[in-house]
DNA sequence: AGCACGCCGACT
DNA sequence: GTCGGCGTGCTC
């Protein structure tokens, strides 16, 4: 036999395996994790199935050494190549996301546990008596446990091990997560909800590709809906994964979970530590780990045996990855169900335009919930007319509002003010010389943070202290605040209601997860009469006692050309709202809009989403747009203006003709300068069945390579046009 | 992505 | 005279 060649593929910029040779007496197979040489340094690679390419002629490296690791399964190898071909990112940045872990850490930190061993000490003390009473049971216990439950500092029990009363020994690692007792807790389903669970379980069962849409309004009892199928896969010492948009991955959810099941899933998302990242990807390629709940990454771990997945708010734009691998996590989901053969679900109050298609057409199965948890009602939606019963100059709540969260909060009830601005004032200019605050590099306006003291840009970070003269004309305290941000509503709603306990909400007021988590206990507790919060309150987080939610600006976010704009402001605003009346109290929603006419204000007033939808459709179908079509895009940024313009030109003028697909642009793209790079964009739409991808590819082969700091960026599918 | 190589500016 | 800036190209 001739010498052994097995292709690697390494976790970096490149669209194709290496070949490498395989030492005498190494055995290996697609999947398997080995270290390889590359160039100077070494690097943990998978080998890859032959792609029949022939390796090159120069000389070959050896594999260095196989890892004492689970193989990547073979589903997910098929699901980065899938990836990689679909968004043309280049494979081994692609593989790069399922290595997200670092196999250097070595063995977890030894812990030590506690236990009784001689006679009792020379010197007694009230600490001590106290660890030896715990300890009498003869039971171990881990060390710093045992301190804390006897309420003594680690040193007491120290101390105890040196006079040789105590015993410390090893302990086994803690496991990642436990696994899932099945019948921990009795679900509590209506007809409805045991009819949706059967149809999941048996999808289960079943063991074949299918896509479910789990359709019901917020509190219709989705997640313990799906739950059951997770139970369902448990029962069948398979794995589940659940995908859930970061935001929503909180404790919340994760207690949820353990109320049916007893204890947590495993979590997967950004925060998790480098040990834990490490000790959970192994043991969910070692089949250990059989439920992980997790953010979009969480799509390419090594599942040993996946048996069902779920998309929760499915429709939330976050599965979109914008940087990197350009990929959304939904989409790819359903991609890798239907490599493993298994199904998946979706679930979502409002699902995107691509799902609901999909669904009217039966290529999904629509699971309906209609009735909301407790015989809640959907809360009752009406609009205030900005044009005709709008507030005065310089204020943004309107006069019906004011008097209803007059009334709601005298009612000891909660109020929730919705506006999706951070920061004091989005526009800052001079009252002498007209003079706009913008951004050096970026091409938008300066926020005003009145709380920081600061003016921000909200797209590249920039922070500089509010100047006290004009730039441009030299006037001192000439500066004027225009529009509202939730700091500036706080302000006008302070003066309303003076006695009022007001929070505002912003991902840049949070001082971390902790502080986060106490001011949503303290509205849980009703200690707060009026909540103001940007988006950041429309998703994860639950307020029970919420009996009015005001939208000060509904139309904020339609217009500007995005296609996506009504679908995303009709989901927002339905969300936002729908965090009224959950729980004891009936709810009441208000909209101030200037165009209370708007489909989407029209939809949401009359609770018609069948109506919104049928328009949307209509009109994506009229105009080409996805899922009728498809789009990508393709941004070519540059230090210099004039190097992007022309390099953009130039691949407008190469592209190939082809009559399935229309080229737009170049044109400067909406946003035309972010961190100090200059932004041309150019548009390919296509139709449905066109290979767009491999267009693309074709295409950008032929282009002369990038110079002079250019960058192409290639965005299928994007969602958003910015 | 990382890293080496290479060719131009200000300093031990 | 060298140190080091980052633009360019390569990694089986």
């Amino acid at each position: 036999m001739s010498e052994r060649i097995a292709d690697v593929l390494v976790p970096v910029a490149v669209d194709a395996p290496y070949s490498y040779r395989v030492p005498a007496e190494m055995r290996v197979e697609p999947g398997d994790l080995v270290a390889v040489p590359l160039g100077t340094r070494r690097e943990i690679g998978v080998v890859w199935p032959k792609g029949g390419q022939a390796p090159p002629a120069a000389k070959l490296k050896e594999i260095t050494e196989k890892l004492d690791l689970p193989p990547l399964p073979l589903d997910l190898v098929s699901l980065i190549d899938w990836t990689a071909n679909y968004t043309l990112a280049p494979k081994g940045m692609v593989l790069r996301m399922a290595l997200r872990f670092d196999t250097e850490l070595g063995d977890p930190r030894a812990r030590i546990g506690v236990r009784i061993k001689g006679a009792k000490p020379k010197r007694m003390t009230e600490a001590r008596e106290r660890v030896i009473s715990l300890l009498s049971d003869g039971l171990t216990r881990p060390k710093a446990e045992a301190a804390k439950e006897a309420g003594v500092s680690p040193g007491v029990v120290d101390g105890l091990i040196a006079e040789g009363t105590l015993e410390a020994v090893a302990l086994p690692p803690e496991p990642v997560a436990s696994p899932p007792e099945l019948d921990f807790a009795e679900p509590k389903l209506t007809e409805e909800q045991k009819h949706a669970a059967e149809i999941l379980r048996a999808a289960v069962r079943a063991k074949n590709f299918s896509v479910h849409l789990l359709d019901g309004v917020t509190g219709s009892g989705k997640t313990e809906v799906y739950f059951e199928a997770i139970a369902e896969a448990v029962r069948a010492n398979k794995q589940a994964l659940i995908l859930l948009p970061e935001i929503a991955l909180t404790g919340r959810f994760l207690d949820r979970f353990a109320a049916r099941f007893g204890v947590r899933p495993a979590e997967w998302h950004s925060q998790i530590s480098p040990r834990k990242r490490a000790r959970t990807w192994e043991a969910v390629a070692s089949g250990e780990i059989s439920v992980v709940a997790g953010a979009r990454s969480a799509l390419f771990l090594p599942f040993k045996d996946l048996s069902l997945i779920v998309v929760d708010e499915e429709h939330d734009p976050a599965y979109k990855q914008e940087d990197g691998v350009h990929y959304h996590a939904r989409d790819m989901a359903v991609v890798r169900a239907q490599l493993k053969k298994i199904p998946i679900v979706l679930a979502s109050a409002t699902p995107s335009i691509e799902t609901e298609v999909n669904a009217r057409r039966e290529r999904y199965r629509r699971i309906p919930l209609h009735e909301r948890f407790g015989g809640n009602r959907v809360p009752p939606l009406s609009a205030i007319d900005l044009r005709k019963e709008g507030p005065a100059k310089g204020r943004w709540i309107a006069p019906q509002l004011q008097k209803e969260i007059g009334e709601t909060i005298s009612r000891k009830e909660q109020a929730l003010l919705f506006l999706n601005r951070r920061g004091y004032a989005p526009l800052t200019l001079c009252r002498a010389c007209g003079h706009r605050l913008r951004c050096p590099n970026c091409d938008a306006w300066l926020v005003e943070h009145r709380f920081k003291r600061k003016l921000a840009c909200h797209h590249c970070g920039h922070e500089a202290p509010s100047p006290d003269v004009c730039p441009k004309c030299g006037k001192p305290d000439s500066f004027t605040a225009i529009g509202p941000g939730v700091e500036r509503l706080e302000e006008e709603t302070r003066g309303h209601f003076p006695d009022a306990r007001i929070l505002v909400l912003s991902s840049d007021l949070i001082g971390g997860v902790e502080r986060m988590q106490a001011e949503l206990e303290s509205i849980t507790k009703g200690e707060i009469d009026i909540v103001i919060g940007t988006q950041l309150v429309a998703k994860g987080h639950h307020f029970p006692g919420l009996a009015l939610v005001g939208v000060i600006d509904a139309d904020l976010g339609l217009g500007q050309g995005d296609p996506r704009a009504a679908e995303r402001t009709f989901q927002l605003l339905h969300q936002v709202v729908g965090r009224a009346g959950r729980e004891a109290t009936d709810g009441k929603g208000l909209l101030q809009t200037y165009q209370p006419e708007h489909p989407v204000m029209q939809a949401l007033i009359e609770g018609d989403r069948q109506a919104f939808y049928d328009r949307e459709i209509a009109a994506r179908e009229e105009t080409g747009l996805p899922p009728f079509g498809r789009l990508a895009s393709l941004i070519v940024s540059a230090n210099e203006k004039a190097a992007a313009e022309s390099y953009a030109r130039k691949l407008a003028a190469i592209a190939p003709y082809n009559e399935g697909l229309r080229l737009l642009g170049p044109a400067e793209a909406p946003l035309a300068l972010i961190r100090g790079r200059h932004r041309f964009r150019l548009l390919a739409k296509s139709a449905r069945m066109f290979d767009l991808s491999g267009y693309l590819r074709d295409w950008l082969s032929e282009a002369p390579p990038p110079r002079g700091g250019v960058k192409v960026t290639v965005d299928v599918d994007p969602q958003s046009f910015l």
